[in-house]
DNA sequence: CCCTGTCTGTCGGCCAGCCGACATTCGGCA
DNA sequence: TGCCGAATGTCGGCTGGCCGACAGACAGGG
């Protein structure tokens, strides 16, 4: 396979749901559901709470992470506009087991439960492409939990940025800049290791001259060196 | 042998999907689908093939998991009688990711895309089902890897024991017997540990009262104590 | 503009659990 | 019933990365 993907990838991830949906579903989507605003930092929902809504994003940024009482957090995904959110505890019922938490200010629309079942039944298009969407996220993390079983810490961080590449990636030039700001601590928390570890593995990086860091926000200078990384240094 | 098989428990996990469906729509689904038989460790599919067809187990135990080239294979779960099986990639597209096994000669239905396809459209609520089916292993994942991340072995394995009882535990007298066998190497892909150290906790387990182990089969014999073990020592 | 809280960089000590190696036991099939 | 491969039990040595601790560098709100 060539290495040479024009630019931001198409595929992977829990793709965009929105801009997957045909204009008239989407359409209807809209006029069914309500229009919401959270500033930065608040929650969307927290684990523990009902969960009887469904969110789909259209601005902003959404940071998914479990809370683990006496453990660290762990971050399973960021949620960007057009992706869908709190659909799981919906489906089958019983209380939020997440987190949803607004990295910056975001406008969301809302379906209740009984609104959900409703629109999938008048757009089955919609529930198939819902199907779709939890079976991209199962298989993201299937292979978190495949990595975290066989990698060390060093190749967990490189795959991340390689895989937050392709979803997140844009082109400048030579390189290929992150659109997402990440501390450490965070970084750390998608990939189950201390942020001392990550600090130190990411400074490693930079000194080869694979990824630079400027202002939180990671750019990649050759992701074929980087590839080439993983497991072998 | 035992006539007291009445009530495991019916929650959690990748919750039965033939036994939730209505039987008029159980029934359409038997009529629209293939009958198949595997033999014992033969391959129902393996990762890179094609995936255009979705399984519903009707007798027999199925293993599915994802081989780590250079690496361990991480077994994601098992699949009972009345559980779906290769969904995944038949909503999303693309090839499979994981192998499924049998574990011993089973029995399944199958179903082409387009077969699904269909059925899904004359059956909403068989769609909504597959949803709430994505979405409970999607949380069962997410739990797995805040598992990998905050514990250590021995707490892995006790909550691996644990998650199995709940789903796969049957009361006998006193305890509770999983009707599984699984080696030791098994489990120690489950929670991504190795032989040697399931042996060690196992054994531990065993000389502290908490569980027995005969023939591959675990037997529980406090609930309470062991989840009391978790993690404090 | 300063000041404060957050983020980054770096160090040494320490230990859970991996690795390799081996002996023993089990169980399924001829 | 005996055999053989698979599964289990046990042992040191070694090390990745966690933990705690601290010092500098930002950055953004007042």
């Amino acid at each position: 396979m060539e290495s040479n993907q024009a630019q931001a990838a198409p595929r992977s991830g829990q793709a965009d749901f929105l801009s997957r949906l045909s204009a008239a579903d989407a359409d209807d989507l809209v006029r069914a559901s309500q229009r919401k605003l959270f500033a930065k930092n608040e929650f969307i929902f927290k684990a523990g709470d009902a969960g009887r809504h469904v969110y789909f994003l259209q601005r902003g940024r959404v940071k998914i992470y479990q809370p683990a009482p006496e453990g660290k957090d762990v971050i399973l995904w960021f949620c960007f506009p057009g992706d869908m959110f709190g659909m799981a505890e919906v489906a089958r019922g019983g209380g939020r087991v997440v987190h949803a938490q607004a990295c910056e200010a975001i406008e969301v629309l809302v379906l209740s439960q009984t609104e959900l079942t409703e629109y999938l039944q008048t757009h089955p298009a919609a529930a198939l492409l819902i199907m779709q969407v939890l079976s991209d996220r199962l298989r993201a993390l299937g292979d978190v939990v495949v990595n975290l079983i066989n990698d060390d810490a060093q190749t967990r961080i490189i795959k991340l940025i390689l895989r937050l590449a392709t979803r997140y990636g844009v082109r400048v030039d030579q390189d290929i800049h992150l659109s997402i700001q990440l501390t450490h601590q965070e970084i750390a928390d998608m990939v189950g290791a201390t942020r001392q570890t990550v600090t130190s593995v990411l400074s490693l990086l930079q000194r080869q001259g694979l990824v630079r860091l400027e202002n939180r926000r990671i750019r990649i200078d050759s992701l074929e060196l980087l590839d080439g990384m993983t497991s072998s240094g």
